[in-house]
DNA sequence: TGCCCGATTAACT
DNA sequence: GTTAATCGGGCAA
């Protein structure tokens, strides 16, 4: 079951706000869909983003309007996708990190080469390579592209911990993941008891 | 132009 | 736990 795509409006808002609400949604691909179970927020005040030096030829797509893909190539090997968020010029993005698959598992599987079902979106790049996102979809409008995104069940349990793979501002807690799902990237850390 | 390094992954010991 | 793969972006010279 899915509900209404997610549009312009739904990505213009405040990143911190959209973060938990884009988990549970679906993202789906030709026929390929998944439900997002972990994002990262990054802004142009924010060492660790691509739009902290400004509108780069790289990082112009996350100045311009909400709800385009921000698609980058990563150590020069995979693909990595964000939603560009807030009013045009601010910079802002959610940095697609993990997702359960839920249709069409078998071409998921084939572009990736591995039959676990853990596997196949369990990483910004394996999530990528799973559902053929490339660069060839940067800046492609959500909703109006390749790429569709429609509101799923909304997400109770969601937990938030520290950004992963960065080197600067790793203590700011901008990473928003579905409690206990097993498709995340990596676990987040337990609570900790006194 | 050259250099360094990275929002990662898989395959090692 | 460590490390290679692989290449474009950003900045210094």
């Amino acid at each position: 079951m899915t509900g209404a795509l997610l549009d312009q409006a739904f990505f213009s808002r405040p990143v911190a706000e959209v973060a938990p609400e884009l988990l549970g949604c679906v993202i789906e691909v030709g026929r390929s869909a998944a439900v997002i179970v972990e994002v990262e927020r990054y802004q142009q005040d924010d060492p660790a983003s691509h739009s902290f030096r400004g509108p780069t030829p790289r990082a112009a797509v996350m100045f311009g309007p909400a709800g385009r893909l921000y698609v980058y190539r990563s150590y020069g090997i995979h693909w990595c996708a964000n939603v560009v968020c807030e009013p045009e010029g601010h910079g802002a993005a959610l940095l697609l990190r993990a997702a359960e698959p839920v249709r069409g598992l078998a071409a998921m599987r084939r572009r990736r080469g591995v039959e676990d079902a853990r596997l196949l979106c369990s990483g910004p790049g394996r999530l990528c390579q799973a559902l053929g996102i490339d660069g060839s979809m940067n800046g492609s409008l959500v909703g109006a592209g390749p790429v569709r995104i429609a509101a799923g069940d909304a997400v109770h349990d969601v937990v938030v911990g520290s950004r992963i793979g960065i080197s600067v501002a790793v203590d700011r807690p901008w990473r928003f993941g579905v409690a206990g799902s097993p498709h995340l990237s990596r676990p987040f850390p337990s609570p900790v008891v006194a």
